[in-house]
RNA sequence: GCCCAUGUGGCGGAAUUGGUAGACGCAGCAGACUCAAAAUCUGCCGUUCGCAAGGGCGUGAAGGUUCGAUUCCUUUCGUGGGCACCA
């Protein structure tokens, strides 16, 4: 009986659907465990091979904690709102919710072959005004909470109210309060509320008459028809998740997420600590606000740095430096925020003609603006200290700013030096200090003078949280008079109106804008007409998967208390900041508002690494003028070979090309010049379908039917074969290095292809695909057939009783695999069971008694042929319900060890000893031994280091 | 530019806590079986010197710590990801 596991998939996918064996209780008795998969947006271009890599490492680990006794939570949905469905209706005209709807159904029959344990009875898709319903809801939820200083706490915004309607605060008093306006409130109350409306910046490009991402803008202009972009404010919608910045700090304490992931949050939230001090303005009422982390450097100040869109620019400018400010500014609104602050290499800034006055020397500082200082960051202007700050130093030498030296010989003029650990010179009061110490004491200073204070400051700024677009959650907001009115919870889902155009509304707004009935609910009352981005429903999704198909609630609380933190959440690196923080916050306010009784969302975050394209190449010969090409009739690719020679060369003569076209490549390369009336050739590479190339190897034939112009093409080759160049990139369609994994499926079956994704490498490495090695995985999997089944005899499994060897085999590979499978080491799990393989398959070992045990350790990765041969030992449930097996240690205890003996660390013998020796003992025996004898060439050693169980070396 | 990750045979990778570098697999080479092919099985397979025994070199590069470094430290180069409206 043959390894047949087209029919082996197809009848136990079909069994377990039909069955409902992965259907999930909140009720169980057993101990909870919750697996999640980042949301994946189901794109148009179905699943690549990469997608997949995730999945099935939560998918072994789910497994793997059912059979270990837990009640397994592992679901998939859709995050299905976002930009490019909707760009693909600007351009097709088909409406995001169909396409959306057939994107996800082509995504699950792709997941459903790889055989995935997902109880799809809990599926989600935030595009459903089910579960957007929620969404909104939480909005409201953020809309209608404060943040409290006090108890570091979202509450009610009916809490503050309370307050100010008794007490006031320390800018009006209560009576003040109840005397306001009701828009006059509003504005007050909309600078606490979590989620409130403010002025924002965003890319606005005139001539399309919309915003657009910030991928959507290349080199300053739009991506589609390269039109100018430049910022603009335009009212939004934030998130203040810098309220929870120490709290996101904070939490990264008490989950298990890898340093470097949490060095990256850290990094995004830019906790510093230093001054904000006033600067009089020479000659002038106003007073600018620098912010600086080093007040120590104060004297060592030569200039400020003020962000073009400062709001004191206009009033400081002098009069002739006006225009110069003016055109300036022109430059910098075309540029975009990461332009700005990448290109180091092009000094740019314009001198306002303003000074400001040191408060401790009265010198003269002269006041710039430059685009690297942001005005959203800090108080938006920076005193610059150039023998410090390498930027600040760049800037000064290339517009000539004399430098102050406050560090003595640990500046050189060369360079910046950022040190906090010299003495100050030059430097008034602070004389003599150490800078780390004096940073302290300036800030002391400026305090006491009144001129400034200690403070705390954030690189994170409020989440941007609307979205000029039609594709995504309607806010749940009537304006009237300037003033957000909320929804009630009962007028919800507010469901996304159909529209049949999908440009831009008027003045940039989204395109709801354009339905006047959907967007004037009354005279005087118009719906928020933006969307939410493509977080909103991500932040919260893993909460509704624990009570999908509630109608009261978003998660009923004995769900959330039963399931608690997701114990394992697997994703990329790309979402290292935005998801995961955002995600972060909206767990802390429900917690927060008593929603929920956790506030963090995942306990333990594993990385899984990007799968890239290896991309195969092709070089044809073109012509660099009109007559070179036209004697040829056909399209000509040359072999690797040939084209680096070319490459090599510079160029190619027809002349070489008809040798190569007879045949004859002995010829050697003929110059240009021996022909000079036949046109120059040049060869250019062209992506080509990885799936028709073996390895390096050109499948020709496939290449004349895979585009029809290249029909009669003429291959000239190496050695018979055409080899392809390689290279590695991102995959992508449009480089035809994408590989479909239901292909791999179907040729190799779910199994291999699980096993061998897993096999390719640590899942958190990013790697190139190459399919060639997955025939390796596969014969593996059918050589474990054979232990069971013969080919011609059948049967050949029995019910003999194991050997103590045969025993050893099976129990180094059960403390192996789930040692392997608990650290997440799949790919060396995979080996693990090819080594156990291999070792049965040499004892000839068909016995029951092992076999059986190493299917339930196979079954996490290779479900399918687990389960079929499992049922075929003659049991009756699933083997996903069987117990994992147990280590017996004692199996695997040995008397001996073979020890390497080095000399001086190189490694020269082996020798045999018995483990209970003690260092004594061995040093005799090693110095008898001849090879060491040898080595030490009748001198005397110096020591010998001896490990138990490890090594022993001898110094000589 | 800044932040993070990463670099080991022809290729993917292994070496879990500083202790035998290259497990396992792919590709390649040689052989067995076969009329033949496929499948399967056996052996070889970092590099270099050597008939062999055996030796030199070798984990991106250069230094350092150590009896011993792929592993720790310093410097440096290459590649990948993120940088706030892609998700």
């Amino acid at each position: 009986m043959e390894y047949d596991f087209r029919k082996i998939e197809q009848a136990w996918q079909k069994k377990w659907k039909d069955d409902k064996v992965y259907k999930v209780s909140n009720d169980s008795a057993k101990p909870k465990y919750y697996v999640l998969d980042m949301f994946p947006y189901p794109s148009g271009a179905g699943l690549h091979v990469g997608h997949p890599l995730g999945y099935i490492a939560s998918d072994i680990y789910s497994r793997y904690k059912r059979l270990k006794g837990f009640n397994v939570l592992h679901p998939m949905g859709f995050d299905s709102f976002g930009l490019p469905a909707e760009q693909y209706a600007l351009e097709t005209g088909q409406h995001p919710a169909a396409t959306t709807e057939k994107n996800i159904e082509t995504f699950k029959a792709q997941l459903d072959k790889i055989g995935f344990c997902y109880d799809w009875d809990r599926e989600v898709r935030t595009s459903d005004p089910k579960f957007y319903r929620w969404t909104q809801w939480i909005f409201l939820q953020l809309f209608n909470s404060y943040f409290c200083n006090t108890q570091q706490k979202a509450r009610p915004i009916a809490d503050l109210i309370e307050k100010y309607e008794t007490r006031g605060n320390k800018n009006f008093t209560a009576e003040q309060w109840k005397a306001f306006s009701k828009k006059e409130q509003e504005d007050v109350l909309m600078n606490r509320r979590l989620a409130f409306s403010a002025f924002g910046e965003v890319n606005w490009c005139e001539a399309l008459g919309t915003v657009l991402a910030n991928d959507e803008v290349v080199n300053g202009v739009s991506e589609r028809g390269g039109h100018p972009v430049e910022k603009k404010k335009m009212r939004q919608w934030f998130l203040r998740i810098t309220n929870y910045a120490d709290r996101l700090l904070e939490g990264l304490e008490t989950v298990d997420f890898s340093d470097s992931m949490k060095e990256m949050q850290r990094n995004w939230i830019g906790k510093s600590e230093g001054a904000e001090m006033d600067f009089q303005i020479k000659n002038q009422k106003s007073k600018l606000k620098v912010y600086t982390t080093r007040p120590d450097t104060i004297f060592g100040v030569d200039f400020m740095v003020v962000a073009p869109e400062h709001d004191l620019v206009a009033s400081i400018t002098s009069a002739d430096q006006k225009e110069e400010i003016e055109k300036y500014f022109a430059y910098v609104k075309s540029r975009s925020e990461r332009e700005r602050l990448a290109e180091a290499k092009t000094i740019t800034g314009c001198f306002t003609g303003a000074y400001a006055i040191n408060p401790f020397d009265g010198r003269e500082i002269p006041i710039w603006i430059a685009e690297y200082v942001l005005a959203g960051y800090g108080t938006g202007a920076i005193m610059a200290v150039p023998c410090g700050d390498q930027r600040d130093f760049a800037f000064a030498n290339h517009f000539n700013i004399p430098i102050t030296n406050i560090i003595g010989s640990h500046y050189n003029g060369e360079e910046a030096n950022p040190t906090k650990e010299t003495i100050l010179e030059n430097s008034g009061f602070l004389n003599g200090m150490l800078m780390k110490d004096a940073i302290g004491i300036a800030i002391n200073k400026i305090e006491e003078l009144g001129i400034g204070k200690k403070k705390v400051n954030y690189r994170m700024r409020d989440a941007g949280f609307s979205r000029q677009r039609y594709w995504g959650e309607p806010f749940p907001v009537v304006w009237t008079d300037g003033i957000a009115l909320p929804l009630d919870a009962e007028e919800l889902p507010l469901e996304l109106p159909h529209v049949d155009k999908y440009g831009p509304g008027p003045e940039g707004e989204g395109p709801l804008a354009n339905l006047k009935d959907w967007a004037e609910v009354a005279p005087n009352e118009k719906r928020e007409t933006s969307t939410m981005p493509g977080y909103a429903g991500s932040s919260w999704y893993f909460l509704r998967y624990m009570d999908p198909h509630n109608g009261e609630a978003f998660c009923d609380r004995k769900a959330s208390d039963y399931w608690n933190q997701v114990d394992l959440y697997i994703g990329g690196t790309e979402h290292a900041v935005g998801h995961l923080l955002y995600s972060r916050m909206w767990t802390k306010v429900l917690f927060d508002l008593g929603l929920i009784g956790f506030d963090e969302p995942y306990k333990k975050l594993l990385n899984q690494g990007m799968i890239q394209g290896s991309s195969r190449f092709v070089y044809r010969v073109v012509s660099t003028s009109k007559s070179g090409m036209s004697k040829y009739e056909y399209p000509i690719f040359i072999s690797s070979k040939f084209y680096n020679k070319y490459l090599e060369k510079g160029f190619l003569s027809t002349e070489t090309l008809d040798d190569w076209l007879n045949g004859r490549f002995d010829l050697g390369w003929k110059s240009l010049s021996e022909n000079p009336n036949e046109g120059i050739l040049s060869v250019i590479s062209i992506h080509v379908d990885v799936n028709i190339v073996d390895g390096v190897e050109l499948d020709i034939e496939a290449t004349k039917k895979w585009k029809p112009e290249f029909a009669d093409s003429q291959f000239i080759l190496e050695d018979g074969r055409y080899i392809c160049g390689v290279e590695t990139e991102k995959m992508s369609k449009s480089k035809f290095n994408t590989v479909n994994p239901d292909e791999l499926c179907e040729k190799y079956g779910a199994d291999t292809f699980r096993m061998y994704e897993m096999f390719l490498g640590p899942v958190e490495a990013s790697k190139p695909w190459d399919t060639k090695g997955i025939e390796g995985v596969h014969r593996f999997l059918r050589k474990l057939w054979r232990l069971f089944n013969d080919d011609l005899k059948g049967k050949v499994w029995n019910e003999d009783k194991a050997t103590d060897a045969e025993l050893k085999v099976l129990h180094r590979t059960i403390k192996k695999i789930e040692e392997d499978t608990e650290r997440f080491s799949f790919n060396t799990a995979v080996s693990t069971f090819m080594i156990c393989v291999n070792e049965l398959a040499d004892l000839k070992c068909y016995k029951k008694e092992i076999l059986e045990q190493l299917l339930i350790l196979l079954t996490p990765y290779a479900p399918h042929i687990a389960e079929e041969l499992w049922s075929q030992l003659g049991n009756a449930g699933n083997v996903l319900d069987a117990e994992f097996p147990t280590f017996n240690p004692a199996l695997l205890v040995e008397s001996t060890k073979d020890y390497p003996v080095s000399i001086n660390g190189k490694l020269r013998t082996n020798i045999e000893l018995a483990l209970d020796l003690e260092q004594k003992q061995v040093e005799e025996i090693v110095l008898q031994n001849e090879v060491v004898q040898k080595w030490l060439d009748g001198k005397p050693h110096k020591k010998i280091i001896f490990v138990k169980n490890k090594m022993i070396n001898v110094v000589i």
